[in-house]
DNA sequence: GGGAAGACTTGGAAAAATCTTT
DNA sequence: AAAGATTTTTCCAAGTCTTCCC
């Protein structure tokens, strides 16, 4: 793809919340913003803390309703409202806005992509030979069509060379020809190990399929998932399950969780672990080896010829469900994966690979060109499917990587015009697209992500969609505070001054509304990226977190890099830039306990080095060439040529035991010069250890690193300062981001 | 149109490996 | 050389988004 550096949207370039977020002084908690227009935070809650829906959840509204999507219905379709010139839009280069164009009528949204899909009329035809030429969308294709080509795709055919496709297409085209790989691995059976669980005090002895199960149990003691009720009710509902179904002799005894005691068993395992402690570096080498040499077959796979990393290629061991934040499932058991569960991807005329455990077979072994796993199963906990792929370093991953930063690019031709629309269209009389506007402004502007519907099932976070009235507030001077929890249960709390017009359209959204009703009421996610599709092919709510955090990285590290720097003022620099990245994102990191305690070593290393140095500078001349410098030393060890190896082992103990003494020596000038720079250096360093730790206590940049920031912005700017690479990317990193690695010292995202 | 399934990316924490300090 | 700190890698949960299917 070509550069894209000018814009033609000037108008809108100054993308004032990422700069607004940049002017925050030190970060205290979550990602706040400007000091002069943002409120203190009031809520404490630490950042990286992961909160309990209960918490961030403020008023007492039943959840039940909340979690339906509400039907798009009423004022959300107004009759015949626009007749849509959002088709023509979406195919020209430089996107004017589909002016007044919504998605709220259902004809308008289907209709605007048939334009596009000019070649969607063969996709029947080419489905049932396995070719499709690019995916059609929007459900233009009958039933029919889709039943085929699900046939087409999971059948054993002949084989048919003649596929080719549009590498632009998402994920119906064909991947590969031919993949070869050797399966999964699995965990080891359970073997028991005849350890009692405690019942009232009593011993049970427990049949090994229960023994198991507590087993796990006692391995989380000591985490903070024990002292979840949840955790515990969830995991006994399915402990006591077993005892029932394997029809244990403890079934109707054991009832109660509060009477059982896991100490016995955790002790046996406590012992395990303080065994294999004990062992050698050279036994634990070893082991590692051969470790290594029984897993390396699994370790790559052949896909056309190429080899390739795969990534997990680890069944999941059963255990608990360890699920994050108030998780509804949260401790209940996993299940053993047996070969049966699991399906395999290979190529058609490949070799299937052996099954490794004896007397079972793989469950099913499909063809799916279209699909980059090797493996497939089924999660017994949550239903959702779990894959086997290649690792970050492959082809596949590798390109719809750089597809992935490509897009983001592109965004920043359109992103005038879609911020121009957006601004429009609150002003719409329409609610759907006046609610689409304003979730636009939040997910450019905030980084926010899409949010799409939850089920039961799963724990109580939102997105820019799923936003509801609790989650915001409306202060005054058109702040808004954003208080909620997100992906995983992290707490986004991010006070912003907003736009007059999003302030006002935004606070008519949540009034005459309970606090649990949902703020975007008349929109769902796959509408907004219909609507995001008409001012950019495959633009989806995600490419505007790429393409800030990426636009952020790019400015922060060319506006303004500081000529001769050292090296490690380099890093620094860069983090930086890295860090601002990481807070417009949220990213965070829960503190680790021993933080303090390591911040504290640090301001004594420092505070000795002081103190060093200034012994070092009161120095007096003692001739032109030395001085006397006063140092605390260990005493030298007193050899006499005629002793012997013990005697001397003798005397070297005997003197380690003494104080260190205090000495005077003459030393030269230019020796102490360079030892007095040296301690300098080391202050120095330490001082930028300690501000960095500080600086990045609950700042994560490692998601951004490694999912947001084009890549080829960090080579760019690396090979211009003439810093090596490696002093910002791992050795994983470099893997992963070979592709980008030839960049120029000129790019710009 | 809309829910479910499927496939893939994103995310923080834990575990493992490596580096630094004592 | 052990202990402790730091960095890197692995793990797997939890998102996004498209397609399937009624």
């Amino acid at each position: 793809m070509a550069f894209v550096n000018e814009s033609d949207s000037s108008d809108w370039e100054d993308v004032p919340l990422v700069a607004l977020k940049r002017k925050a002084p030190d970060v205290k908690q979550p990602p706040r913003k400007r000091s002069a227009e943002v409120a203190p935070v009031s809520k404490a809650t630490a950042k990286g803390e992961r909160v309990s829906s209960a918490r961030a959840r403020t008023s007492a509204v039943p959840v039940s309703s909340k979690r339906k999507r509400i039907a798009s219905s009423g004022s959300s379709s107004s009759p015949a409202s626009s007749s849509s010139p959002s088709s023509a839009e979406s195919k020209s280069e430089n996107s004017a806005p589909p002016s007044s164009g919504s998605d709220c009528d259902a004809k308008d949204s289907s209709q605007s992509d048939v334009g596009s899909d000019s070649e969607s009329e063969s996709a029947a035809g080419a489905a049932v030979n396995g070719r499709k030429k690019q995916k059609t969308r929007h459900g233009a294709t009958p039933a029919r069509v889709h039943k085929e080509r699900h046939r087409a795709r999971h059948v054993h055919r002949f084989g048919d060379e003649d596929d080719h496709y549009d590498a632009d297409n998402g994920s119906q085209e064909i991947k590969w020809q031919s993949l070869v790989h050797k399966g999964v691995c699995f965990p080891p059976p359970y073997e028991p190990h005849r350890k009692p669980l405690l019942y009232k005090g009593e011993r049970c002895m427990l049949e090994p399929e229960a023994e198991e199960i507590a087993t796990f149990y006692a391995t989380k003691i000591g985490t903070t998932h024990v002292q979840n009720e949840k955790f515990n009710e969830n995991f006994f509902d399915d402990f006591r399950a077993c005892l029932v179904s394997i029809k244990s002799q403890y079934a109707s005894r054991i009832k109660k969780f509060v009477l059982c005691d896991f100490s016995i068993i955790r002790a046996h395992l406590d012992s395990i672990r303080a065994k294999q402690k004990e062992k050698t570096p050279a036994e634990r080498k070893a082991e590692r080896e051969a470790d290594a040499d029984r897993l390396r077959e699994y370790t790559v796979a052949q896909v056309d010829g190429r080899m390739e990393k795969v990534g997990n290629f680890r069944v999941e061991p059963p255990g608990l469900f360890l699920g994050r934040g108030d998780h509804p499932l949260t401790g209940k058991v996993k299940k053993r994966i047996m070969p049966e569960d699991i399906t395999i991807n290979v190529g058609r005329t490949d070799p299937v690979p052996p099954c490794p455990v004896p007397g079972h077979r793989w469950g099913q072994i499909v063809h799916n060109q279209t699909a980059t796993w090797l493996a497939s199963w089924k999660d017994s906990i949550t239903g959702g499917m779990k894959y086997v792929f290649l690792g970050a370093s492959s082809t596949f991953k590798g390109q719809s990587d750089q597809a992935k930063y490509e897009k983001a690019r592109t965004l920043e031709k359109h992103v005038g015009a879609i911020r121009k629309a957006y601004t429009k269209g609150m002003r719409s009389s329409e609610l759907c697209l006046k609610q689409l506007s304003v979730a636009s402004y939040l997910i450019d502007k905030l980084a926010l992500r899409m949010g799409n519907e939850k089920g039961e099932d799963e724990a109580d976070t939102v997105g820019c969609c799923s936003l509801r009235v609790e989650h915001l507030r409306f202060l005054k001077e058109n702040r808004i505070e954003l208080d909620f929890l997100g992906k995983d249960s992290i707490r986004y709390l991010n006070v912003v001054v907003v736009d007059p017009l999003v302030y006002e359209t935004l606070e008519s959204f949540c009034s005459g509304k309970k606090p649990g009703d949902s703020v975007f009421d008349a929109i769902h996610s796959t509408k907004l990226n219909k609507h995001f599709q008409k001012f950019m092919p495959g633009l989806s709510a995600k490419v505007f977190r790429t393409y800030n955090a990426s636009r952020t990285l790019d400015n922060l590290l060319h506006m303004s890099t500081p000529e001769a720097m050292t090296t490690d003022a380099m890093v620094e620099f860069y983090n930086k830039a890295n860090k601002e990245v990481a807070i417009l994102c949220n990213h965070q990191k829960s503190q680790s306990v021993s933080f303090n305690d390591q911040l504290e070593r640090l301001v004594e290393r420092k505070a000795d080095l002081v103190k060093q140095l200034k012994q070092l500078e009161r120095r007096e001349t003692l001739d032109g060439d030395h001085v006397i410098v006063v140092a605390h030393e260990h005493v030298k060890p007193l050899f006499t040529p005629e002793m012997n190896m013990k005697e001397r082992e003798e005397e070297k103990e005997r003197v380690s035991k003494l104080d260190k003494q205090r000495v005077e020596k003459k030393v030269a000038i230019k020796l102490i010069e360079s030892t007095v720079e040296r301690t300098k250096q080391r202050i120095e360093k330490i001082d930028l250890q300690i501000r960095m730790k500080s600086d990045l206590k609950n700042v994560a940049l490692g998601t951004s690193k490694l999912n947001y920031n084009d890549p080829r912005i960090t080579v760019a700017w690396c090979k211009k300062h003439s810093l090596p690479i490696e002093k910002v990317f791992s050795s994983s990193l470099l893997q992963k981001f070979s592709w980008a690695m030839s960049t120029s010292e000129d790019f710009r995202f």
